[in-house]
DNA sequence: CAGTGTTTTTTCGAGGCTCGAAAAAATGGG
DNA sequence: CCCATTTTTTCGAGCCTCGAAAAAACACTG
């Protein structure tokens, strides 16, 4: 079952943690490193005198500039932009966005394509990842073995090894193993991840203080969808991805969602849930894309009257508040980042959400649970799933298992 | 942040794997002990001499008693009873139970007793625990020094410390320090648990088959609780306890609940919300304690002929069934052991369960629920419970960290 | 500008741990 | 009674981390 410490793990996992400690922290020292994780000096610098030596770091001027503390200055460590290179994937409704990444976090090279996801066969949807993460290599004239990892983020379900995109709401095409495509291709190894676990991801790095050890990131957009991060793991469910948060149910038997069901949050808070009941088309009505423009428009009235556009962020906020509430139940209250188009619109959602909120179990508590928005979500998934595909690195190729390291390292290590 | 790991874990976390593996296997060979844990024979050698040496283990016959092998038989390890003693407190409604345990699980000594905890004043409630345990400790003649941890499970909310009971629909008083309370009064170190998640820990050694790493166990009685294992690891909110799954929202605004809100799934199926929906009293009525002889006979009605009776069995499994969903909208779908009386009357549940799971998002994957039940929770809880405590021994005393070690083990290794 | 104090980093030997190989132990089969 | 077979122990090698001490690098002082 559960499987020993060889001697060898101590090593490697120590590597990763120094490797870890240098990405979180800016240009920390190794008398940092050794403090922050437990270890000795003495190992502390081995380690990282082993990791330049390796151009995995490297040494740069310390932390604090204007240091003018008495003895010896701290030298500071930082990532060596050149120790790898990997390339984000993310690809949403009807966009996909590519871009090339350096071991520090940096952009390199990247680039938008629209695209017409919902009506795309299988094969052009997946030969337009591979045409232009081609196109990529290729102007940025990068050898493809100079990208370690692909990582590529999509809304919907995956599975648990990150290998496959099970569904989708922006596609009608199922269970696309896009990380075997990919490999197959490229020879580069891939993940899949989803859109909202990456954006939980960067919202950790962005803000680490907010965003440490339990939060909730809540996609707001044409769907519903959830990153839950607690006791600083990203929670997925067990057998494929993140938690179908707005497809959990706020009123049985009640309106009509786009998967099909029937009263799911999604279907009271999702974008074309707020359009339909804006516009009094009853809740049987069928799901139409609304563009951000249109829901940034309906936003708009419904700050300047009080109508049915008002009445539907009220019933959107409701269903968030309920649901949030339900949530709650299960895992104790957490800050909140509201991500999206309708993010911008929370100050509609926010009273409503806050009054549901207190009918529930959840609501106790109330006071820890905190709200902070972000109306662009794009920048937010690039982010995490280049922090992720980092990660990949860091854990898989700079410090491995003992079967994994010879092969790998040697041809990634320049 | 996270913490470098430092020479002397790895001994540390070695020696609690060899414990675990012989406690889990029954009568395991060193050589079997290597297989499972993938440490080479010498360490497995090396550790299981230690802790026979130090009276933890003890060598038995072999798994197989007719085992008719070639070479040189296999030595079975096992646990030596005498190696340490539990005591387990189970606190549920008007009922305080004690058992003594020894090392291999075996209940030595026990105690059960009604009170009246629901109107009991908190000094006599908390004094009723600490008499039982003190006679349980005269009565078997047993020096203090000879308890090595106290386990006590309790419903209701607990503190993620596992200190104190924070809320509990058994009493109305709250913020009890148990834990602090029996560490002080008998100098031994002492944990307070949620009674479902030790149901889901008995689950778990009961049958390690069906309930591995991811299962769920719902308590039907007179609350409705849950312990969730993901991952091979019990699931308990971040600050406080296991999942108050029976206050998820199935009807926003719905019937009345004990805990004060509306639309709980607990008011609706726990034993006071079948008894006054059979009773058609109204969704309002004041919740009431119900005997189980008592459901027993109203779940025999309703078997018996289609009445009131029948439709409140009804409609507890159409709440279950919607909560199920928007849980395993969350978790991915998982084994559910339904645990309490009303498990008993699972018959007159399942039909309007999973015709409500299948209009979820859990529904999907229907076919990887299956439901087992256990009407009666207090053997359960009290397994789980001993095994807590002795999970606590194997790995703080016989397994400590560093600081621990010598004084610790110095007066429980006889 | 040399000496002193302070802090960071490296060096070095000690102690522990796990591993692989070989030896020892224990038994059935011929 | 010896051999084949399997389990268990023994032993030396190789790593890894640690603590202490040394070395390095700078600020301050007079």
């Amino acid at each position: 079952m559960s499987v020993g410490i060889r001697h060898d793990d101590l090593r490697r996992r120590n590597r990763a943690m120094v490797i870890s400690a240098v990405r979180r922290a800016a240009h920390p020292s190794r008398t940092e490193i050794a403090a922050t994780t437990g270890l000795s000096h003495s190992t502390i610098s081995a380690i990282s005198s082993d990791l330049i030596e390796e151009g995995v770091l490297a040494e740069s001027k310390p932390s604090e500039p204007g240091s003018f503390k008495r003895g010896r200055p701290q030298v500071g460590l930082s990532l060596n932009p050149e120790a790898a290179t990997v390339m984000t994937v993310v690809l949403s409704l009807n966009f996909l966005s590519v871009a090339v990444i350096d071991y520090t976090g940096q952009v390199i090279a990247e680039e938008q394509r629209r695209l017409d996801t919902l009506t795309m066969n299988r094969e052009a949807l997946v030969g337009a990842c591979i045409a232009i993460v081609r196109r990529r290599l290729e102007d940025a004239d990068l050898d493809v073995r100079g990208i370690a990892r692909i990582a590529l983020a999509i809304q919907g379900v995956t599975d648990t090894h990150a290998r496959a995109m099970l569904w989708s709401p922006i596609t009608p095409h199922t269970d696309i193993p896009f990380a075997d495509v990919l490999e197959e291709e490229f020879g580069i190894p891939a993940i899949v991840e989803n859109d909202c676990n990456m954006m939980a991801v960067a919202l950790r790095w962005r803000d680490p203080q907010r965003y440490r050890d339990d939060f909730i990131a809540v996609l707001l957009s044409h769907g519903i969808g959830m990153g839950l991060v607690l006791k600083g793991e990203l929670f997925s469910g067990t057998h494929s991805s993140g938690g179908e948060f707005g497809h959990m149910i706020h009123r049985p038997d009640g309106a009509l969602c786009r998967c099909g069901r029937r009263g799911c949050i999604e279907a009271y808070a999702g974008n074309y849930a707020i359009w339909r009941n804006a516009s009094e088309m009853g809740e049987e009505a069928e799901p139409v894309d609304v563009g951000d423009a249109e829901m940034r428009v309906l936003a708009a009235t419904a700050r300047e009257k009080d109508g049915p556009e008002r009445e539907a962020y009220r019933k959107a906020g409701e269903a968030l508040g309920f649901g949030l509430g339900s949530l709650f139940a299960l895992v104790d209250p957490a800050p909140v980042a509201m991500v999206g188009v309708s993010a911008a619109a929370f100050d509609l959602i926010e009273p409503a959400l806050r009054e549901a909120i207190a009918q529930t179990a959840g609501g106790q508590h109330s006071k820890s649970i905190s709200f902070d928005t972000e109306p662009n979500e794009l920048p937010l998934i690039r982010e995490g799933c280049a922090m992720r595909a980092l990660t990949f690195v860091d854990e898989q190729i700079f410090a491995p298992g003992v079967q994994a390291r010879a092969g790998v390292a040697g041809k990634n290590v320049a």
